[in-house]
DNA sequence: CGAAGTCTTGACAAGACTCAAACTGGGTGG
DNA sequence: CCACCCAGTTTGAGTCTTGTCAAGACTTCG
C-alpha cells in the first residue's frame, strides 16, 4: 500500500507541500530540459505534479489491465516494469531507477503492463489528462515526452533482441552490464566497478526469461571465470572487456565490416 | 535498390506527381485522423511527402547505424523491422504491412534498427526534420504520431514477453495469430480464415528466436494437430480456439481470478 | 542443365528446465 | 537463548526442448 507523503520528506526540497517539487525544480525525469518559454503553462506543469507516493518492496504501483490515470516520475528506488501471463508466468521488461518516467499509455485504455516496486520507492504521479493537456501547451515538454517514448521503444527492441538471440550467459551479461553502466557510467565501468544491484536471482530470471536455478548456475560460471561477481546485492565487474563481449548487441552499423 | 516513382503508378491516385498523395488523401498511416484545422500546415504536410520508393524483396530500406533522415509510411507490401548482431544473428522485431509508419528515431541519431523489404514494397518517405516541424504546427498530427509510438512500444513489450516466456509452439502460434488477425480481423479469424503470409520459415525463425529447422518441426506439429497449416505462402487457421490458447499473452488484468 | 534457395527428415549433441535436497541468514515466538 | 520458519541460494541427477550436422527432395531461375 502506498503512503502519500506530500512533504513529509519534502523539507529536503524546500518545504513544498502537496506537490512534488523535486522533479519540477530539479528538472528530473519528464521535466528535464523543459524550458520556461511559457510561464503560465510552466507553473501549471508544476501544479500538475501530485503528492508523492511511497512504496515498500513488492508493492504494486499499477496492475496490468488497470485504466491509465497517471504517469509517474520515479524519484528514488527501483521499480520493475513487467507483463503478466494468465498462468502466472511473468516477464520483466525493464528495471527503472531514479529519473525514469513510466506508466505511459493512452488515457482511458487498460494498461498492457504493470509496475511493481523492487526496493522501497518514491514516485511522483502526474494525471494523464493533465499531462496530455500540458504537452499541447508546452512544446518543450512535448518534445521531451516523445524523446522518452522513443528511448523506451529503442530499449524494448534491444531487450527483445537479446531475449530472442542470446544464450543464457549473454542475456544475463547484457542485463548486468546495462545495470552497471547506468549506475557507474560507461567510462567508470571500463576500469571495473562495484555497484549496487538489489535484485534477487528470481528477479533476474524473470527479466531474462530463464529459471532462477539456471540464473544461479550462470552466475556461478561468470564468477568462476572472473567476469562478474554478484553477492549480497552488490555487483563487482572484474573483467569489463569480457562483459562487453557478452553484451555486444551491435548498437551501430553491422555486417559491412 | 529502390526506384523512385513519383507517379508512375500515381495515376491510380489521381495523377499527383512528385508527391505521395495516397497516404495524405486517403489518410493512411501517419496521416490518419489528421484533421484540417490549419489549412496551411495541412498542405505543408502533403508537400512534405516525397516521391514513392519501390523496393524488391530483400532490398534494405535503411540499415542499422544509418543516420535517420526520413520516416516512412508503408503503402503496400511487407517490411521486416530487425536488429542485427555483429556475428550475423538477426532478430526480426516486427512485420509491417500497409499503413504502418516506421523508421522513427530522433533525427540525426544512428538508427538502432534496420528495415528490409520482405515482398515487393512501396513506401512514402517523409523527411524527419519536416515531420518534426509539422508535428509542432499540427496538433492532431502530433497526437497521431504519439499514438503510433505508444502502439509500437506496446507491441514491442508483447513480443518481448512472448520471446522471454513462450515455448517454441507459443512463439510461433503468437506470431501466426497476430498476422492472421491483422489480415482477416479478429471476428473473421474466430470462424477460421485463410490469409496470405508470404514469409519463409527462415523469416519466421528470425522473428521467433528459433532455428529454421525447429520452426519446420513445430509447423509440422501444428499441421498434424489441425491447428494451422502454412503452405506456399498461405496460412489456413483450422482451429482458432487452440490458436488463441497458444497465443494467450494476457492482455488484460491477470492474476486476481 | 546446373546453381541456389527452400523445405523436410533423421540422428545426435547441447542447453535449459524440473525435481529434490541441503545450506544460508534473518526474523519470530516460546 | 534457542528452536523454528522462511525466502533465497546452491548443488546434483535426470529429462525435455531446442540446436547442430548431414542429406535428400523440390522449386525457381539463369
Amino acid at each position: 500500500m502506498p503512503r502519500e507523503r506530500s512533504g513529509s520528506r519534502g523539507d529536503r526540497f524546500g518545504g513544498f507541500r502537496g506537490r512534488c517539487a523535486d522533479c519540477v525544480l530539479r528538472r528530473r525525469g519528464l521535466c528535464r530540459g523543459v524550458d520556461e518559454e511559457d510561464a503560465e503553462a510552466s507553473s501549471a506543469l508544476e501544479a500538475a505534479h501530485a503528492a508523492w507516493r511511497v512504496y515498500d518492496p513488492g508493492d504494486v504501483i499499477y496492475a496490468q489491465g488497470d485504466i491509465s490515470t497517471h504517469a509517474f516520475n520515479l524519484i528514488s528506488g527501483w521499480v520493475a516494469v513487467h507483463r503478466d501471463m494468465p498462468d502466472g508466468r511473468r516477464q520483466i521488461t525493464r528495471f527503472l531507477q531514479a529519473g525514469a518516467l513510466f506508466g505511459i499509455e493512452p488515457a482511458g485504455e487498460p494498461l498492457g503492463h504493470a509496475a511493481t516496486a523492487v526496493t522501497g520507492a518514491v514516485v511522483c504521479p502526474i494525471p494523464t489528462l493533465k499531462l496530455d493537456d500540458l504537452r499541447r501547451r508546452l512544446p518543450s515538454l512535448n518534445e521531451r515526452f516523445i524523446e522518452l517514448l522513443e528511448q523506451d521503444y529503442r530499449h524494448a527492441l534491444e531487450t527483445l533482441t537479446t531475449l530472442g538471440q542470446g544464450t543464457a550467459k549473454e542475456r544475463i551479461g547484457s542485463l548486468l552490464r546495462e545495470l552497471a553502466v547506468r549506475a557507474a557510467g560507461a567510462e567508470m565501468l571500463a576500469a571495473g566497478a562495484v555497484v549496487r544491484v538489489p535484485l534477487t536471482q528470481r528477479l533476474l530470471a524473470e527479466a531474462t526469461g530463464l529459471t532462477a536455478i539456471h540464473v544461479n548456475r550462470v552466475l556461478r560460471q561468470l564468477r568462476e571465470e572472473l567476469v562478474v561477481e554478484l553477492r549480497d546485492g552488490t555487483l563487482a565487474v572484474n573483467d569489463p572487456r569480457r562483459l562487453d563481449a557478452l553484451a555486444d548487441r551491435g548498437g551501430g552499423r553491422v555486417g559491412l565490416a
